[in-house]
DNA sequence: GCAAGGTC
């Protein structure tokens, strides 16, 4: 198996002794070189720019055990001969990686300033661990035909995906500073300084769009204007609800009542079938469990905040119960054992009649439908064990809903899609040779084959009926033929006004930040939060709307009359820079070009703040 | 004390 590490032909045979050991995480942080407190920085607004541009920063092993691991991996390698770094296989697990090697020539030892041109002296022969003697292992799962594979083709680290990152984190650190100091020194001036010694106002990259999303919600809401409008409704002998008009909606309360008037003098109290349409809705089966469904569904359904659901999986997951818990994947490997979960989930009394009807191919089963979603480092989240009643128990209410949640999906996915009979009828008020009369439109839903559904209905509390009286309309209006005449109860010209946007709840605010690549699947959940711990949102208790606290409207309206609205408040620029950094790992960019261009940007913004930032104070005072 | 990204 080890034999191409050691340039062997595949026929020869070799003992290898193999150590495996582990990180948790990144072993580094990178911060400014010697100690720049907030205080020695918030009183003078020029020397800012020396955070941005000048001041060296290093990069230092940090965190509580990770001094530990880094001389762990530089003991274990004193006598190894090849080092096989195994971390995630995205940007961020090359970096990793990159800190592994480090640990491994240097131990604790890399505090000094050691850029990417040390990872090409690791890779040239000048260190123990080089080109030669360090591998990179690429795999997305541990199953083990796939595990063998990347074992036997190893690979090299990407220099190039390291560098990528070590300019994210430049650019976040030296961003977030400047701009953190500043807003703070300047808000301690302010009504909201209370406290003022430990008010903090800060600014990141991903937390600033993601406020912008909030604040633009509440703008739209509280620049709305309704407005009237009007339309024709009846009444018939089907139902006893009121139906509108087939076509827009009038703003013309005078053209409304005109035309109410020529159908109404036509003296006739019924509506004619004009058409009856009659097809099959496809209802689909859910995609594998991301991350980001995981936290918007749980949002949703169990108003759990983005963190609390995250939290809770993580420990499902440290104790075994459900796969890894932070993936973008939302499709299974070809070779996926779909069985063996099902099988297991069959353990549980409540899923045993379902997992029979799944398990083997049973009637209910198809593959899941895989999405286009690969992160190409963990499978989508799926349940892993079985739970007794006895120790379900012992969790938490909000530990349960997860959980289920988990394995509901999963089984729901492994269904066929559910299958609805539409029937779209049209009826006619007033149709005469001389004019077209007016059109109303009624549809009628049955559902055919529920299938996945079935399964859903897991999820919720028994006893969770629709209303019988709906479907008995629905085999009304399915049985209609072209030329039934329907008798008329009730006419009018009813009126109605425009309502608002409604507000973000943290599902909204969540699909905002995913498509826009704000934040990842790990973290999207703790950007949201650090806004409310900011106090730029507030979370309302009952409605779950996320409103922006006065503050965090002055953030962003000061910004924008600023004129840097659209590289501050909005989620452009840091799409941009994804973009760049994509650039770097295809060889198209160097991490210092980028790293120039974008301070350039933000050394622009900073001298625009420090000249405007009477309009944020201003800004902050009306409030 | 501040960023965002890993992880427990």
């Amino acid at each position: 198996m080890f034999n191409k590490y050691f340039s062997l032909g595949s026929r020869s045979t070799i003992d290898v002794n193999c150590t495996v050991t582990a990180v948790m995480g990144h072993l580094t942080s990178t911060d400014f070189e010697n100690t720049n407190s907030i205080a020695k920085w918030c009183n003078d607004d020029l020397q800012l720019q020396y955070l941005l541009s000048t001041v060296p920063i290093r990069t230092y092993v940090q965190g509580e055990n990770n001094p530990q691991i880094a001389l762990n991996i530089y003991n274990l390698c004193e006598r190894a001969d090849h080092l096989i770094i195994c971390t995630d296989c995205d940007t961020e697990g090359e970096y990793i990686g990159w800190e592994v090697l480090m640990a491994a020539n240097y131990g604790l030892h890399f505090e000094k300033e050691r850029d990417c041109s040390v990872l090409k002296e690791a890779l040239s022969n000048k260190v123990r661990f080089n080109s030669g003697n360090v591998w990179r292992m690429e795999f997305s799962n541990v199953e083990k035909n796939h595990l063998k594979k990347a074992v036997t083709n190893p690979k090299k680290l990407d220099p190039k995906k390291v560098e990528a990152v070590r300019t994210r984190i430049e650019f976040d650190l030296r961003t977030g500073s400047i701009l953190t100091r500043y807003l703070t020194n300047h808000y301690r001036k302010t009504p909201y300084a209370e406290d003022a010694k430990n008010l903090l106002v800060s600014y990141g990259s991903c937390q600033f769009p993601a406020l912008g999303f909030v604040v633009d919600r509440y703008d739209r809401i509280s620049n709305f204007t309704p407005e009237e409008f009007y339309y024709i409704y009846i009444k018939t002998e089907l139902a006893k609800n009121k139906v509108g008009w087939a076509r827009p909606n009038l703003y013309d309360r005078f053209a409304t009542s005109l035309i109410y008037e020529n159908v109404i003098n036509m003296d006739s109290d019924v509506v004619t079938v004009s058409s009856v349409v009659k097809k099959h809705r496809i209802d689909y089966s859910p995609q594998p469990l991301t991350t980001v469904e995981l936290q918007k569904e749980c949002s949703r359904l169990f108003n759990f905040s983005a963190k609390e659901t995250l939290k809770h999986a993580e420990n499902l997951y440290q104790s075994g119960f459900i796969s890894y818990p932070r993936t973008e994947t939302n499709c299974y490997p070809p070779d996926f054992d779909f069985d063996s979960v099902i099988n297991q989930l069959s353990n549980m009394p409540e899923y045993t009649p379902y997992c029979e009807k799944i398990v083997n191919e049973g009637a209910l089963f198809k593959k899941p439908r895989n999405g286009s979603k690969n992160d190409f480092a963990h499978l989508p989240i799926y349940p892993l064990l079985s739970v007794s009643q006895n120790v379900k128990n012992t969790w938490t209410s909000q530990k349960k809903l997860v959980y289920n949640f988990v394995c509901v999906k999963f089984l729901a996915s492994c269904c066929k899609d559910a299958i609805y009979n539409t029937c779209t009828v049209t009826l006619n008020w007033g149709k005469t040779s001389t004019q077209e009369g007016v059109d109303f439109v009624q549809k009628a839903e049955i559902l055919q084959e529920a299938n996945y559904k079935e399964v859903i209905s897991l999820m919720f509390s028994k006893n969770q009926k629709k209303g019988k009286s709906k479907e008995v309309i629905n085999l009304k209006l399915a049985e209609l033929k072209v030329g039934d005449k329907i008798k008329l109860l009730e006419t009018g010209v009813g009126i109605g006004k425009t309502t608002p946007p409604p507000w973000l709840k943290e599902a909204g605010l969540i699909t905002l930040m995913d498509i826009n690549g704000i934040g990842t699947d790990a973290t999207i959940g703790e950007h949201i939060e650090t806004l409310k711990t900011r106090n730029y949102i507030k979370c309302e208790d009952r409605t779950k709307y996320l409103k922006p606290t006065a503050l965090g409207i002055s953030l962003i309206h000061g910004f924008q009359k600023m004129g840097l609205g659209p590289i501050i408040t909005k989620p452009f620029f840091r799409s941009e820079m994804e973009q760049s950094l994509h650039k770097i790992i295809s060889g198209q960019l160097q991490g210092r070009d980028v790293l120039n261009q974008c301070m350039r940007s933000y050394s622009k913004v900073l001298k625009t703040t420090i000249q405007k930032g009477h309009i944020l104070i201003g800004e902050a005072k009306v409030n």
